[in-house]
RNA sequence: GCCGAUGUAGCUCAGUUGGCCAGAGCAGCUGAUUUGUAAUCAGCAGGCCGUGGGUUCGAAUCCCUCCAUCGGCUCCA
């Protein structure tokens, strides 16, 4: 008998070679048919794979991660089985779950597969789940492997088991489907009841664009029709929420061919959104000892020799500028913080003027490959909430809590919630790709480690990820359909003081060399502002939306007094307008509330005579009547509490 | 940059297998209407059918080039 502990802390008593479907049925019945994987020390498994020593046990339905990760690599196998049957000879590369849903990398030789085709694949996949094929594991040696995919001719699983070791390979047969797999899986195909195919996609086989390019097919699968219909409502809904379609129809921005790709264009609601949050920033960085500094768009190419910046990405950047003076040369600015770095130096430094914040709003330019650009997420031009702090190595895990209480404040003001923080550090294995010694590096990495431990971060650390010159701890927010963005980002650089020969006096009487940290906390203003759209759909806090209120007189009749209003609020730093048009009350209202503005002040006869205002919120309707004055405080007492938030 | 898809009026979209002057709704303009909480009515105007080339008696429609956009891959100082 083995000791089967539950996530409770419940032991119960079983057989040796008991499976988790088997736990799971002296439980109840009911629980058996729901469970779809099960974690056993640790390492999540099939549900029919047995247990033969005393283990803990973690049974997962649909709603754990740990089931729908196993049934979508489930149904990639599921599909490639479909694909195999209808492309006889298809290459397979990998197949992996992913966070919502599954792909698997093909290689279809001189066929083509087409969105065309997701429908025939779909009905494949369809039938051969309702035939209840079981996923069978078999462990096989290597060479056994080896054997199997060469004589097939599959050399992509031949490059993979190459790289495994001999004593830890497991096949997985579903139906006439067999592939190379560490599982877990399902038990059988039958729970797989809604597919949907999503896109075809180019992918370079293992990632690296030197390597072939498969046919990658992506698609999700569902134990129930209705929750597939539910997902497909929502991924409809989000695409209600894409900054590029609501900063389209509130006229916060566009692009212009002309102009070029990548290349926003702020048009004025957009540009008095921006200016707010800016202001709002400064603000902050004022009251936090930031002092602002103004840098030119461009600089002599020497200075980014100097910085190394020009050795790293010269070429992939937008080139030299030439001037009729010969051999001069300029760059636009693709980062600021080597015209900072040349601000440090105007004079000499003492440990007491430690830290020297130095703050820009700076406008960068990078050359982003054209196939990368994304509305305003990733664009060509664009504007960092940029400042470069120096300071003294013993200032440093300080400094860095104060940027995150920075960063932190500013996502709790605009309720952003659903955040992580990741830490960025060096590949160990890789160490000739970064610059700087081994100790700082070191001493760099703790430091961030230990800041974010200390403000309660949750943090997920990402090995390999560091920029060339340092670790960093970036602020990643998802958008409307759940690609992550990194928004604030916090990077401690210990490579451009040296390259740029930065000192201060210490209380020693000798020289010595700050550490620099570059941070945004907004990242850029553009990126920001696009997740800030999707988060709120366009319904942007009060104190930030270009328009506070309209007035909406009931007929021109009143247009008098509406602008006497307007005036009024407008006087008391309340974003008003008129909408005087000639249109019924109906269709002024319809269309302000679809501009999301958030409150229509209606006024007609009635308001007129009792020098009133009816109230209107947007997305809620009629809120009364109310004096200009009292609107005023309301609205005053509604904006202070979204600022002051602690 | 790579793979795939898409590109018709300011916006959202129709336009059958190539065949009459390329259509609609909204927005715009003009006029009527003077409106009470999500679309008043009528008229007018608006398009090198992304660009350049080709096939054809004839191209928005078929082929090629380039440009841009969308979904991914790679990249992201």
């Amino acid at each position: 008998m083995i000791n089967i502990t539950f996530p409770d802390g419940g032991v119960r008593q079983y057989e040796k070679g008991v499976t988790p479907f088997e736990i799971a049925s002296s439980i109840s019945p009911r629980l058996a048919s729901d469970i779809l994987a099960a974690t056993v020390n640790s390492e999540v498994t099939d549900i029919n794979r047995p247990i033969n020593d005393h283990s803990t046990i973690k049974l997962h339905k649909w709603e754990d991660q740990e089931a729908k990760s196993t049934f979508w690599h489930s149904s990639s196998h599921l599909m490639a089985e479909a694909l195999e049957l209808l492309y006889p000879g298809i290459k397979f590369g990998i197949g992996p779950s992913i966070e919502t849903g599954f792909y698997y990398d093909v290689d279809t030789g001189d066929r083509q597969i087409t969105e065309a085709d997701l429908k025939k694949i779909e009905d494949k996949m369809l039938e051969l789940a309702r035939e209840k094929q079981t996923f069978v594991r078999k462990e096989i040696s290597k060479e056994e492997a080896m054997d199997i995919y060469s004589k097939k001719g599959d050399e992509y699983k031949c490059e993979l088991i190459k790289d495994l070791e001999d004593g830890t390979i497991s096949f997985y047969t579903s139906g006439s489907f067999t592939d190379l797999c560490r599982g877990p899986h399902l038990a059988d195909t039958s729970v797989i009841k809604a597919i949907k195919l999503t896109s075809i996609a180019g992918a370079y086989w293992r990632g690296n664009e030197n390597n072939k390019m498969l046919t990658r097919i992506y698609g999700i699968t569902f134990p129930k029709k209705k929750l597939l219909d539910e997902y497909l409502v929502m991924l409809e809904e989000a695409k209600k929420r894409d900054h590029r379609k609501v900063g389209k129809e509130l006229e916060l921005f566009a692009f212009s061919q002309r102009v070029g790709q990548g290349l926003p264009l702020w048009l004025p609601k957009g540009a008095m959104l921006r200016e707010r949050l800016e202001n709002f920033l400064k603000d902050v960085q004022k009251k936090h000892g930031y002092l602002p500094v103004i840098t030119p768009h461009i600089g002599q190419k020497e200075l980014y020799v100097t910085s190394g910046h020009y050795a790293k990405y010269g070429e992939d950047s937008f080139q030299p500028i030439h001037t009729p003076q010969e051999g001069e040369e300029f760059l636009l600015k693709p980062m600021n913080c080597p015209h900072h770095c040349e601000i440090y130096k105007t004079k000499p430094r003492s440990y007491k003027d430690m830290p020297l914040r130095l703050a820009e709003f700076g406008t960068v330019y990078r050359y982003e490959q054209s196939g990368e650009l994304h509305g305003l997420t990733r664009v060509r031009g664009f504007t960092q909430d940029d400042a470069h702090i120096f300071c003294r190595p013993d200032q440093l895990e300080e400094e860095f809590i104060k940027v995150i209480d920075i960063v932190l404040y500013i996502f709790r003001t605009l309720n952003f919630k659903d955040y992580t923080a990741q830490i960025s550090l060096r590949d160990p294995n890789n160490k000739e790709k970064y610059i700087g010694s081994d100790e700082n590096w070191d001493k760099a990495e703790s430091a961030i480690i230990k800041a974010a431990a200390q403000k309660g971060l949750s943090t997920v650390v990402e090995t390999g990820e560091a920029a060339f010159y340092g670790p960093k701890l970036d602020f990643m927010v998802k958008d409307a359909i759940g690609r992550k963005w990194q928004l604030g980002t916090i990077q401690v650089d210990y490579n451009l003081p040296e390259r740029f020969d930065l000192d201060y006096v210490g209380a020693d009487d000798n020289k010595h060399r700050p550490v620099m940290i570059h941070r945004a906390p907004f990242g850029s203003m553009e990126r920001f502002i696009a997740v800030l759209i999707e988060h709120t759909g366009g319904k942007f806090p009060l104190w930030l939306t270009p328009e506070q209120a309209v007035i909406l007189p009931i007929s021109e009749k009143f247009n008098d007094y509406a602008k006497k209003v307007a005036d009024f609020l407008n006087n008391s730093d309340i974003r008003t307008s008129v909408d005087d048009r000639n249109e019924t009350i109906g269709k002024k209202i319809r269309e302000n509330e679809l501009k999301r503005v958030p409150f229509l002040l209606i006024v007609g006869e009635k308001e007129n005579e009792s020098n009133m205002i009816s109230v209107r919120r947007q997305g809620e309707g009629d809120k009364g009547q109310m004096s200009a004055k009292n609107f005023v405080t309301m609205i005053e007492e509604e904006i202070k509490a979204q600022i002051d938030v602690k």
